[in-house]
This record gives structure tokens, sequence and C-alpha cells, in this order.
RNA sequence: GGCUCCUUGGUCAAGUGGUCAAGACACCGCCCUCUCACGGCGGUUACAGGAGUUCGAAUCUCCUAGGAGUCACCA
């Protein structure tokens, strides 16, 4: 049988990490087994409707790589892919439950089932749905609906005996009946809620392979009750731990946590966002952690999966980052970097020198502004950046220096890192002092700043004759100003 | 609270009765070096606790503790 998986959000308008994580790993298994991966969208509940609240969900798995062979956008043979253009098909599955007496119509009021959760609190015991309802005669259920009574589909879960399955992660679950409760399947307003739902869709789009969070993991059992009663083939369920902001929470929008498109735009490259989170909670088994998207399907399986919760650790991130942004190639890079570079740089500059300055030394994209800044302007600066003990140099001994360095380079006729270096050197010679003693106030002198993205030469190269002659006079002015 | 799960360093994790308990991130030190970063080398840090079973337990059993999920006309 075909290998199908599903990706089936509940449109919130915002994507965040552990379901990218849940959609990866699905449609991972799905293309490791040469099968299909669709998405769904699941907005039964007509109070939470967020307008056009699918865009960011295909936006986001089209940006990623993490593309469908069914969905809403796209078409299919198992259509529709969104649950509120398939309310009528609810209505009739839902009546098919009651005929075979695995559901009912329920009648209860919200007061009645207020009253009896209040007394079951009062009674320190957990509430549970007395079946009031259960025994109601077809004439009777008939004669109120037509009395135009409102009502609902209860799943009618039986007393005794339990309910087991086997979770490809968790393995065995057993569930003892008493524990589950009789549930609604089909609102007052005709909506059905996920308990129904989810099994309906799976069922008639062939889902071979169910793969969720673990919040799913304990009502699992009355999914199957559904499953059975239908006559149906249950599916292969795969749990998934979550994905935890620290040890007590879980990730979320309402802390305020990262959310894909929140990383996007803290400077991260997508490759790095997927390629972390598939091992957040999945390791490949070896002791290689770079993997494109395609190498991930490659070598994706589910016994990888861990059983226990993993805390987002932005660090671990972050380095990855790093590593992807190194690996790209130049003109990439500078493709990707463009807009912080816009937003950094206004004078004309040799760009494709910066970027190859800028690129090994970067862990987000967002720290090209930081990085850069002083190349469009000198900052103002404190004298004590000339103090270096290990160069042996402070503002005062730098001032000869920085004279002799300035007419050096004024003699420089192209002014390239080798040429620069070597007249630097040259100075350093002549002066009796090691080369740190002019390199390091150079530097200082022409960026104003204490770490730079490369040395003294390479960043004057980069200034330019005019410019880097500039800034030393600048910073020759001013260590005579503020010494004085 | 009931039920269902989970528990190896700060974090991700390997490990399925016998290992000096991998590796990665982070951290610290050294080297490289015109600052920084990269890179190289080295280091600190872990089997939640307690009972068993066994010649032998991170690995099996039980108990305790801690944590998560769930108990909706949300998904």
């Amino acid at each position: 049988m075909k290998v199908r998986t599903r990706f089936a959000p509940s449109p919130t308008g915002y994507m965040h990490i552990g379901n990218l994580r849940t959609a990866l790993y699905a449609w991972l298994f799905a293309r490791k087994n040469g099968g299909d991966f669709l998405l769904r969208l699941e907005d039964t509940d007509r109070n939470r409707l967020v307008e056009e609240a699918g865009n960011v969900i295909y936006r986001t798995l089209e940006d990623t790589g993490l593309t469908y062979d069914e969905g809403p956008d796209v078409g299919g043979d198992y259509g529709p892919y969104v649950q509120s253009e398939r309310k009528e098909i609810y209505g009739k599955y839902a009546e098919m439950l009651v005929e075979k007496g695995a559901a009912y119509y329920c009648f209860c009021t919200k007061e009645r089932l207020d009253a009896l959760r209040e007394q079951a609190a009062a009674e320190g015991k957990v509430f549970k749905y007395d079946k009031h309802c259960l025994h109601l005669s077809k004439e009777e259920v008939a004669a109120r609906i037509a009395a135009g009574e409102e009502y609902v589909i209860r799943q009618n879960i039986p007393l005794e005996g339990e309910s087991s399955y086997e979770d490809a992660v968790y393995g065995t679950i057993t569930v003892p009946m008493s524990d589950m409760e009789d549930n609604i399947l089909l609102k007052s307003d005709g909506w059905p809620t996920y308990n129904l739902a989810n099994v309906i869709d799976d069922h008639l789009m062939e889902i071979t392979h169910v793969i969720r969070g673990i919040e799913y993991l304990s009502s699992t059992p009355k999914y199957n009750l559904l499953y059975d009663a239908f006559g149906w083939d249950r599916p292969t369920y795969i749990h998934l731990p979550p994905v935890m902001k620290d040890k007590q929470k879980k990730l979320s929008k309402r802390n305020g946590d990262a959310s894909y498109e929140d990383l996007i735009k803290k400077g991260y490259l997508k490759e790095a966002i997927i390629n972390y989170i598939a091992l957040l909670g999945w390791n490949p088994g070896g002791e290689r952690e770079l993997f494109s998207l395609e190498e991930l399907a490659q070598v994706f399986s589910l016994e990888g999966l861990s059983k226990s919760s993993a805390i987002f650790d932005t660090e671990k991130l972050t380095w990855m980052n790093g590593e992807y942004i190194r690996s790209l190639s130049l003109a990439d890079f500078m493709e990707r970097a463009k807009p912080y570079f816009d937003e950094a740089i206004t004078r004309p500059m040799d760009m494709e020198r910066l970027a190859a300055l800028i690129q090994p030394r970067l862990e987000t994209l967002s720290q090209i502004g930081e990085k850069v800044s002083f190349f469009n302007e000198m900052p103002a600066y404190d004298l004590a950046l000339y103090t270096h003990k290990k160069m042996k140099t402070t503002a005062e001994n730098s001032v000869e220096i920085l004279h002799s360095a300035r007419e050096a380079l004024a003699q420089v006729e192209e002014f390239t890192n080798a040429n620069l270096y070597e007249t630097l050197l040259a100075v350093a010679e002549k002066a009796e002092v090691k080369s740190g003693r002019v390199l390091w106030p150079v530097r200082i002198a022409i960026t104003g700043t204490a770490v730079t993205p490369g040395g003294a030469t390479e960043i004057a190269e980069l200034l330019g004759k005019e410019e880097t002659l500039a800034r030393l006079d600048y910073s020759i002015e001013k260590l005579h100003k503020e010494l004085a």
C-alpha cells in the first residue's frame, strides 16, 4: 500500500516551530517511502476562524520546500482539503455511527451539563457525561429534532473493557474504557469536532501513517473505536514529543516564542532551521549533523524518533546557521544578504569584497548591520581602544607610529591588501617595533572599532586610499587634541 | 486529582546486561593569527533517587520524586 501522510494544522495564522517539525517529519516519511504528502486545513471551529490564515501555512511549506502532493491550493483526488468544505460528509458519517449504535443523539442543555459538572467538582470527582440521552427511543429523537430542539451527536463509549493500540514511537498504549467520555462528535451547529473529523478525513484520504503531536496520544483509543465501528483499518500512529521552550513550557505563540517567520526575520536561513528542527527529537544514528532536506529524506526513519520532549536551543541553531552561511557560495550569500547590506551601507563600496570579509564571521544575517556599520561611517570612539597589552600599544605611543603610517600609506599607488601589508610592515621595521605596534593603531584609527571583520590592511583596501587617509588624519588629530 | 506518557552533562543526544558512558552546541584553556571569527588541539560537566533481579545494570522489575500531555459543543 502506498504510504500517505498528511499535515493537518488548524489555521491560526501562525506557524510555530513544533508544528513545522511535525510537517517536516510527515513530509520526510512520505518522501523516504515514495509516498504522498498532503495538506489539510482543519477549520471546523467556526468561532476561531482567522482570515486568510491558510496563507502563512502555504507560504511556509513552499518556502521550506515541504511540497505537498495534494492540498487546498493544489487540488487532488481526495478533496476538498479544507474541512469547512466537507460539512455534509461528517453529518452523513455521524448518522451512520448512530445507526450502528456507536453514537447517539443528545439533547442535554448547557445548563444541565454545567450542573453536572459543578456537582462532580463538589464531590471531588472527574466529570463524565452520564449517557443521559443514550436510551432515547428513535421516535422520541425524531420528534424532538422535528420540534426544533438543539442536539449534538455523542460517541457511545462501552462501559467496560479497554482499548489499546501500538504507537510507532511510544509502543503499546492502553486506555480503560471507563476513562473515556462520550465526547461530542457533531456539534449543535452541525460542524464536527476533531474527534470525528480526523477519523473521517484520514480514512477517506487514505492516510496510512498519522503523524501528529503527543497531545493526541491518549485520545487515540477513542478514535480507534470509531475506525472499528465503521469497519475501517486503523492507520499507523506516530505521535511526537513536544518541542519545549524550557523544561516546563512548550513553545507557543502565547509565550511570544519564535515562529518560523520570526526566525527568518532574525536572520536565520531556512535550510538551517529545517536541519536544526529535524534533529530536535530525531537522530539519524551517526555523528553527522548537517543535512540538506533531500539528504534528510534519504536517511529519515522512525527508529530515530525520541520519546522525550526536546528544548529548543537557540544557541545550537545559531551555530548551525553560521555553518550554513559559511557554506554558501559568495554569490548566493550576497543575494541573501543584500537587504541587510543595503540598509547598512549607503556609500559606494566594493560589495563583493565586503561580503567576502563578512561571510565567514556571521552567525545570522541580521548581524551584518552591526559588523559593517563602521565601514559606512566612522564611529565616535574612545582613546582607550588604542591600549592593547599584547600589542603593547597605548594612545600615547600610537601617535608617532600613525604619523609614519599615514605618510607611508600616502605613497602607495595600488591600494591592495598585499601592498598595504608590506608597507606597514616596513614602517614597523623602520621604527624597530613589532608589527602589532603599527597594525593595531592603524586599524583602530581607521575603524574606531575594537573588533572588526578583517585586519587593518584588509579594511584599508576596502575603504580605499582617500577614505583611509582621511580617517587617519581625523584620528591623528583626535589623538593630539585629546592627549593634550 | 484520575488516566496516558517521559527522565543520560546547562542543551541536543548515542547507548537496548559487561564501554575508561560516544558525539555536537555552549563554556574554559592552548595553538594559529594584523583585532575578531574560522580552523586545530585539550579540558570541566551526566545515567533523578531508592530497592530488587543478576557474577555483572544507564540498559530488566518495583517504589518514590520530578516533568509533560489529557480530562471542552478547541484542535
